[in-house]
DNA sequence: ATACGTTTCAAACATACGTTTGGAGACAAG
DNA sequence: CTTGTCTCCAAACGTATGTTTGAAACGTAT
């Protein structure tokens, strides 16, 4: 059988290097030799660079639109009325959570997010989309009901706003920390500025839409 | 003398083609045969790669940080008070307007801001704010006078933040419009898109601090 | 007209990349 | 023991990249 844990390795290591430094500035040779794999693994297990790539996201969506979609049927079943802060509640705390061993796990899958959206072709904001657009849209609609003065185009921009918010935010967050640090001599986790992400999307969310 | 217009030849394409494909998936070989040029001609005005990205954003930041100054100058000399609306309001239509003869210049420029912040290492970040760090400053103080009540590192990570929004948004402009249009059967420019992001920043930046 | 600095150009250079290859080794089934 | 399948590995392949080179072309000033 094969030497356990090559898949993993490849893996784990790609998704701290993708993170770092994105995906055309990480070689399939840096990954591999920081694996302690041979080269030949990547194309071996996955077929290609880009397959890896994939792979890498599936892994960490996957647990985490499961989680999300039941948190949505467990808010469902309840029968609590919707708020944009319980919603916004919900996805922060999951993002946060998903992997609790590894506090870190949720900021490198935040960088990597920024990473795929801003790469311009758009070939993974497609993948994503098609993957886990569902439970994406079931979000939207909660988020439709918390605020129904809001028509839905309206909303729909304000979620990608706020979607840029997010992902911004956690993928340069070691640059930020470091500016917020030294400015204002206080470290801040994580968990702290998505405290403070939460009440300025919440803000937004639910401004008052201009008459134009 | 030069043929007239090399120079200038580059960074069109080479702005145009950042945008379009990222930084490291544009080859000098692609700038220079669409903008009809040596190769090796980039190497002889510009030194490298590098630094034609640099003078890229250069050409780009630069008048616009100067139209930005100006504009705070006279934002002061009238004594107007400092409204949340009034700050963004300003920095958005000079976004869009530092260049009125090409509407789409605006877009491209977001674009490569959010190519170069998606950038880990960070190498771009550095080099905007040691040269524009000043006017951005200047920016934020105002903001703060604007909303007194939110403490400075509370409306640092707000402006962040916003500053999220709205790179993540226009940079990601063409698939968003895409949807946009898909599923509301309506078209929107840029200009409109600003239009709604600005009552959003401004419901985040003002929005009550928790009590925490 | 000549000389000179600047710019353009085709070609080559060195290197890094993703991918492929062919064989060696491990393990289970017949 | 033999066969077959799966995994690993060193090496090589083909290609694309950023950069450099040396000569040709150009415009200007002497």
């Amino acid at each position: 059988m094969a030497q356990p844990g090559t898949v993993d390795r490849i893996l784990d290591t790609a998704e701290v290097l993708f993170a770092q430094k994105g995906f055309a500035e990480t070689s399939l040779r840096a990954i591999t030799s920081k694996a302690g794999v041979n080269l030949a693994a990547v194309n071996y297990h996955f077929g290609s660079k880009e397959a890896l790539i994939q792979a890498v996201f599936e892994r960490f969506l996957t647990p985490f639109s499961a989680a999300l979609a039941a948190k949505l049927d467990e808010l469902e079943a309840s029968g609590t009325p919707d708020t944009p802060e319980t919603i916004l509640g919900i996805v922060s705390r999951l993002a946060l959570g998903t992997h609790p061993q590894d506090p870190q796990r949720a900021a490198i899958f935040f960088r990597l997010a920024g990473q795929a959206y801003s790469q311009p072709q758009g070939h993974l904001r497609q993948y994503l989309n098609q993957h886990y657009g569902a439970v994406f849209k079931r979000l939207q609609e909660h988020l439709q009901r918390a605020v129904p003065d809001v028509s839905p185009m309206e909303l729909f921009w304000r979620v990608q706003f706020s979607l840029g918010s997010v992902i911004f935010t956690l993928s340069g967050l070691e640059s930020l920390q470091a500016i917020s640090k030294s400015d204002f001599k206080l470290e801040l986790s994580a968990a702290d500025i998505t405290q403070r992400l939460l009440p300025f999307l919440v803000g937004g969310i639910q401004a008052p839409v201009p008459a134009q």
